[in-house]
DNA sequence: TATGAATGAGTTTTCATTCAT
DNA sequence: CATGAATGAAAACTCATTCAT
C-alpha cells in the first residue's frame, strides 16, 4: 500500500471517531478498530495522537481550500467572487461535517498540547497553511473595501469573524436522511447570503 | 457556608482551570487546587466532573442573559434593539472569555457525554435555558422581519448563525494588557455591526 | 430514644444492606440513608465500620442462640433433643436470613480487620459467644455419642459440618410471596433431619 | 506465551491474593505484584476485576469436577458412588483451600455484581458450569431413592444441603505443617460418611 | 444527640506508547 | 509493514472518618 493511502485511510477513521466522541475519548484502539487494523498499523504511519489530530486538522484545511482557491484566483467582480467563495466553504462545510467539527472544537487543544518536536514543525506548516486560506478573504474583502463595495472596518476583525460565521453550521446542522442536497443548498446560499451583509456597506 | 457559595466558589474555579487547559486535560485535582480545597470538597457538591462543566454552563448563558434581556424588553425600534443586543452579547463574552471558551468548545460533549440521570436532569435544564436566551434573538428577528427591517430568510438558521457570530471573539480575540477598554468597545461595535448587516435587507 | 433502641435500628438498617450488597459495598451513608438519618448518627453509636459488622454478628448469633437454648436445656433424650434443636437453628435462620447471611459471607474479615482495641475487644466477646452456642450442640452430639445414639467420630468436625449444614439453607433459599410458612416448616425439618442422619449410627 | 498461560498464571495470583485478604481488601496492583507483572498485564487479559473473580469461581469448578466426574460415570451402587463421589469432593476442597475458599465467600457478589455485557455472558456460562457440576449429585442422589438406598425427600434441598456439607471444612479447616496428608484423609472420610448418613434411610 | 461539610487515602479503570516478533 | 502483549502514568470517583455546629 503506498504511503499516501494508508495515511489517509487513517486520518479519515480518526476522524470519524473524534467526530463521534470527541479526540479524549477516543482510543488509537478504536481508530485501529474503525478501518479494521491493528493499533501497531496506526503507529507505523503517525508517531503520536497529536500528529493524527493535526492530520485530521489538515485535511480540514485542504478540502475545503481545494473548492474555495478556484474561485478566488476569478476575475469577477468582489462581491460576486466573495459570495461564491463563501458558498463553496460552507458546502465543504456541510459535505464533511464530522472532518470539520473536529477541527473547530480542538483549534486550542492543538495549540497547547504539540509537544514533540515533530508536532510542532507539522504545527507550524498547518498553521501557515490556514493563514494562507484566511489570506484568500483577507484578500478579496481588502479589494472590496478598496472598491467601495464592502464597509471601511478592521479587515482583521472582519476576516476571522466571517470565517467562524461560515463554519456556523458545526454547531447547529443536523444532517437528516430526506431532501439533504436541497437542504444544503438552501442553507449554503444563506448563509453566504449573510456573509456578504455582514460586511457590505 | 451557604449551599450557593460553595457551589459557585467550585464552578468558578472549574471554569478558570478548563479554560487554561481544556475540561479534558484538567483534573479534579486541579479544580480542587485552584480553590485551595481538597478534591472531596468538589466531590461533595457535584457528583461528576460532567455535572461541573454543566454548571460552568448554565453560569455562561445566565452572565450573558443578565445583560441581553433588559435591552430585549426595550420597545426600542428592531434594528436599534438588535444592534445593542448584540453588542451587549460580545460585550459579556469579551469581559469573561474563558467562561465561554469553555463552553463552546464543550457544546457536544455536553449532549454526548450525559451519562448520570442526574446529569441528563440537569442538561435538560440547561438546554431549556438556551432555548430561552435564544428565543430572545428569534423574537427581535422576526419582529424585524415582519416590519420590512429585516431581510425574508429561514429565522431558524438567521438566529443561529447570528449568534454564532457573536460568539466569534472567543475564536480569535487575545486580550492584550493595554488599552483593553476601548479595543473591546470597537470590537462589540463592529462585531454587532456585521450582524445586523448580515440579516438586514 | 434510650441506648439499646438507637444501636438496635442502627444494626438492623446495616444488615439490611450489608445483605443486599455486601459489605464493602455498602457506604455508612447507605445504612443511615436506609434508616432515613445521617452519617453523623451512625457514628455516633459506633465508632467504625467493623464494630457495625460485629453488632450485626453479635445479633445474629443472639437471635439464634434464644431459640436454642432453651431447647438444649431440656432432659429430652439426646435423639430427640438435637432434631428439635437443630429445626429451631433452621427456623431462625430462615426468618432472619439477610441477617444471617451477611454473618457467613464475613466470617473471615471479621477476624482480618479488626483493627482498633476497641473491635478487638469485641471480637473476643464474640467469638466467646459463638463458642458458648456452639457448645450446646457439642453437648448434646458428645451426650449422644455416649449413650450410643450417634456415631463415634470427632467431636470438632461433627460439631462444625453439622452447624454449616444447618446454615446451607443462606445459600440457596430464595423466599417467595407465597406459602412460605409451609415450605420454611418442611425445608427446617428436612435439613433438621439430615443433620440427625448425618452423626446417627 | 499462548494465551491459556497467561490466563491462568492471573488467575492463579488472584485466587492467591483474594483467599489471603479477601476479594475487597484486594487491588489488582496487588494481583499484579504477587505474579511480578504490571496492572497493565492483568487488564490487558481481564477487563474487570469481575471478571477476574468469575476466572477464578470458574477454576474452582473445574479443578473438583475433574475428580468427581469420573466416580459419578462408573456403575458403581449409589450408596458406594456417591460416598467415594463426596469424598473426592471433600479432598478436593482441601487441597485447594484457598481457592474455594474465595467461591464460596463470594457466590452471592458473583450474581449481584456483574454489571458488564462480557461479565453477564461469562457469569451465564459458570451457572450453566455450576449446575452440570451439581446435576452430578442430583442423578446419585436420585438414582438412590429410587433403588430405595436414601430416603425420600425433596431431592433440591438434598442436593444443595449436601453440597454445602462438602464444603463445610473451608469454614474451619486449618491446615497445619505437620502430619497434614492423614488428617486430611480423615476429615474426607468423615465429612463423606456424615453426608452419607444425611441422605440415607 | 444529631447533622453534614470537609478530608485524603485508596481503588478501579483507561490508554498512549513501546517493543519483540 | 503489521501485530498485539506489556507497561505505567494518570484520572475519576468512593468512602471511612473527623469535627465544628
Amino acid at each position: 500500500m503506498p504511503k499516501r493511502d494508508a495515511k489517509q485511510d487513517i486520518t479519515k477513521a480518526a476522524a470519524i471517531c473524534f467526530a463521534r466522541n470527541g479526540v479524549d475519548k477516543t482510543s488509537i484502539d478504536e481508530v485501529a478498530r474503525e478501518m479494521g487494523a491493528s493499533k501497531g498499523k496506526v503507529y507505523h504511519w503517525f508517531r503520536t495522537k497529536g500528529e493524527l489530530l493535526l492530520s485530521v486538522r489538515q485535511q480540514s484545511i485542504l478540502s475545503v481550500m481545494e473548492r474555495v482557491k478556484p474561485i478566488a484566483d476569478t476575475p469577477a467582480p468582489t462581491t460576486e467572487r466573495f459570495l461564491d467563495m463563501a458558498q463553496a466553504h460552507v458546502h465543504g462545510i456541510l459535505d464533511d461535517l464530522p472532518f470539520h467539527r473536529v477541527v473547530v472544537e480542538n483549534l486550542r487543544s492543538g495549540l497547547a498540547g504539540a509537544t514533540t518536536e515533530h508536532e510542532r514543525a507539522f504545527l507550524t506548516e498547518i498553521v501557515a497553511l490556514q493563514a494562507s486560506y484566511e489570506d484568500l478573504f483577507r484578500e478579496v474583502i481588502s479589494a472590496g473595501q478598496k472598491d467601495g463595495s464592502f464597509r471601511q472596518q478592521s479587515t482583521s476583525v472582519a476576516v476571522n469573524s466571517i470565517i467562524v460565521l461560515l463554519n456556523a453550521p458545526i454547531f447547529w446542522y443536523q444532517p437528516r436522511p430526506e431532501e439533504t442536497e436541497t437542504q444544503r443548498e438552501d442553507i449554503a446560499k444563506q448563509v453566504a447570503r449573510m456573509a456578504l451583509g455582514a460586511i457590505s456597506i
